[in-house]
DNA sequence: TCAGGGTCTGACCGATCGGTCAGGCATGCT
DNA sequence: AGCATGCCTGACCGATCGGTCAGACCCTGA
């Protein structure tokens, strides 16, 4: 079962994409991704030091994207906020909503590990900027929605093309988060 | 530890339901809600024939409203569809808020499994009746976006009052759904 | 008094999980 | 030739999972 090629790193990852984005995190275990590569799992865990290295390596690129978002965040608020809020997410969950759908729905879970606190409090964050200043419930729940929504349904637009899906996408979210005026600077 | 009383059965479905939606189905052991219970893991399955039976007698209410909406839904198209399905799906999440909680995004997973079949059949159908009759991608994208992000979201609403949460999830769906129009009967 | 049924339990089962480890094999450098 | 290094493996580990089972306990009715 030896392979000819010293490619089987890039296999593997390749493979748990694959199986995480068929069967979920949890449902995939290391023995499905050795299977599909055709190695054993002691070669997977050789390659990677376990199984949430895995998922990070896979996820690091969304999770830079989310981070650089992040920081545009800072200090904005109100419709500035908003905006930038809502077409930065739009665009990282376009870009990669590959990465986003190979979770399949165990956004909760995996959250709660301290290892992603950070990008827990990056989405708070997130949220607070899309529903505005405003401290109406209705406007949180509508970016809540929104922001869930996204998340869990790009999984069903994986073969959609780009120019199509981002314009949809930017259009429900101007229509679902009601405006909020800027503040007028003096 | 043998208990007074012979309530057990209905501890047992209360710790269930705590437990699934603090930690998800899948993430809940026997042994976990054994333990919240006060009893052996055995008494639980004396109680249930296994744990996919605590599953559907905790949801089976909210399923049987779902199915009461579907049949509600055949026959409808257009502009009444599109109402009938946004209406009949906030009142089944406000009204289930909790039980559709304590899935915590673990429907992908779980709508798989062929005892949920009929289930996922019902929510594609669901789908179509809020994307209207238009078979542009940007409907389908906005009623599968708020249906998921309804289905995912309303775990954070659980404190919320219905009179609250009714109708800002309802003119959310309004102002994210473009309107189709009726037919026009002749 | 005894039989029987409902309730509950500890002990146990096979399967599967993520992860470890010593060693085999090929290659390339000295 | 000898040795080190990188890659890979089967065998194995402890933990946990859902689920089974024989039997203990208690209550009730005959």
């Amino acid at each position: 079962m030896r392979r000819a090629e010293p490619e089987t790193r890039g296999e593997i990852l390749a493979a748990a994409a694959r199986r995480f984005a068929a069967t979920g995190y949890r449902g995939t275990s290391l023995q499905d991704i050795a299977t599909a590569v055709g190695c054993s799992k002691a070669t997977v865990l050789y390659h990677f030091a376990n199984k949430e290295a895995l998922l990070t390596e896979l996820m690091a690129p969304a999770i830079a994207m989310l981070q650089a978002l992040d920081d545009r965040l800072t200090g904005l608020t109100g419709g500035a906020a908003q905006r930038v809020a809502a077409e930065g997410f739009v665009d990282l969950a376009v870009r990669f909503r590959r990465e986003i759908a190979l979770l399949r729905g165990e956004f909760p879970e995996l959250l709660q590990q301290p290892a992603f606190a950070h990008i827990q409090r990056m989405s708070e964050r997130l949220l607070d900027a899309m529903a505005g200043t405003s401290d109406r419930p209705a406007a949180r729940i509508a970016a809540l929605v929104l922001l869930a929504g996204i998340s869990e349904g790009c999984a069903e637009f994986v073969d959609m093309p780009d120019d199509e899906l981002r314009p949809a996408l930017l259009a429900l979210a101007r229509r679902a988060l009601e405006p909020v005026p800027d503040p007028i600077h003096d």
